[in-house]
DNA sequence: ACAAAAGTGTTAACCGTACACCCATGA
DNA sequence: TCATGGGTGTACGGTTAACACTTTTGT
């Protein structure tokens, strides 16, 4: 046994994977940040085809799921302590082949466990753009973020899972506050609605989602503004744990 | 190559069965039905044993898991045209010896396939309770409906995956009139109603829920009444598929 | 006739939506 | 000084929630 299977060369790893890694099972995590008022996905680039994908790994033989998907995204993104959420299990067995050709990975050579057919387990996360700073792994040539609407043809389904996480995350914004996770710790408000906006794809009205926000009772205002901006300064917010586990017990809605 | 890998005996299938199914990878099925103003869960009982489980079975190499889990559900009681949803995917490595015990299937005699680490992808689905006749398969003793909340100790984690199955389908019945598939097509409004208080679990004000239901769209009153009661003969409606297919495209709220 | 279930309507509170004015700032 | 973005308040309309009376039917 070695200490991490996740750090084998790529030839190692494309040799003799099958001798740490579940066989037919794979990860495969979209990672949403939000900059410049627009959503993105954090995308890694193959060495070699210079093809793009999501950061997606393998589960040990013995390893919860869960923290594959934890242990997969820091070992290929640098990124660390990310909360995911699991939406879907891809399984068409053609999966490999759809518009897009068969894809044979970079470096495989001879036969490989991974040419195999996948069922690959989606996650999803939001991270907070400015914190993060994705580090390519061995097999990558970079690892960049992608704005949602200019995403290149990936690998494989790997466009569908995008998709699908994306709707996964919009459902989710109605029953949970998941979007202060792509806000640092202080924002403003016309921050937060541009965010709401980008995500859920239409346009809100300024007043009243100020309203709701405030009414929700989860953020507190700061005796602060966020200085340098061209015109009025904004104030800044914060989100407030404390406040929110509150609201939960009362029930809310974060309805938009 | 044989016919349907799934109609192996119990021997040749827990000896063979790597030769036709994925291994590590399973699909289990929560089937809800209705009966007697119950939401009930259709289980399997192990020959041998006699312990109870959800019907779920393998994925074929060259099949879809969405075909995989139909298949699995027909041959396993008998049920067809089953619409399923996937709602979780559940990959703990000691899924296999939670607070129930290790758990060896009947049949097994040496080391078989089957023993292995499985991650299990869920999927529930609606019938309608008096359309089915729940069959047994060859492993299984009875083939049973069990009130949600009288559910014994199952194999596995099973009862997790119940568990989790009626929250995603709590959460779907706020978005899609999914409660529908769970009656027969006449049904009263009374019955809607224990539908809905079942599956959510709390009560509903009657003249309101007549409203909100009316409000919809998506129902036409019959000009029959159904008989046989011990009070009052309250109308039959029926679904309408036309009505609803106009109201998605005006934007429905199903929350109540 | 009475109890229990079913059909129907009215009201007030609340929430979402639309909309207007004033303030601060850099160009 | 002006254009732009930000902060705040109000009024209307629709939806939801609370609630009461009448009708039917078996006992």
């Amino acid at each position: 046994m070695i200490n991490d299977p996740r750090s084998l060369s790529p030839k190692e790893f494309f040799e003799k994977g099958h001798n740490y890694f579940l066989p037919h099972i794979s990860i495969d995590c979209v990672i949403f940040g939000f900059h410049d008022n627009q959503l993105k996905v954090l995308l890694l680039e193959w060495k070699d085809t210079h093809r793009w994908c999501l950061p997606g790994g393998f589960v040990l033989k013995g390893e919860d799921i869960n923290d594959a998907a934890d242990n997969t995204l820091r070992m290929r993104t640098g990124l660390q302590k990310i909360i995911l959420h699991q939406f879907h299990t891809f399984g068409d067995p053609n999966r490999d082949r759809g518009t897009h050709g068969h894809n044979t990975p970079p470096h495989v050579k001879g036969p490989s466990w991974i040419m195999e057919r996948f069922i690959t387990i989606g996650y999803w996360a939001l991270v907070e753009f400015s914190k993060v700073t994705p580090t390519p792994d061995q097999f990558s040539a970079s690892c960049q973020w992608w704005e949602i609407n200019s995403i290149p043809t990936l690998i494989l389904d790997h466009n569908v899972i995008v998709k699908k996480a994306l709707e996964s995350l919009r459902l989710q914004l109605n029953d949970y506050p998941v979007g202060f996770n792509l806000l640092p710790p202080k924002f403003t408000m016309p921050e937060l609605q541009s965010l709401y906006e980008t995500i859920l794809g239409e346009t809100l009205d300024r007043r009243n989602f100020q309203k709701k926000m405030i009414a929700l009772d989860i953020i507190t205002r700061l005796n602060e503004r966020k200085q340098g901006g061209a015109h009025k300064a904004p104030y800044l917010y914060k989100f407030d744990k404390k406040k929110y586990q509150n609201a939960l017990k009362k029930g809310i809605s974060f309805g938009i």
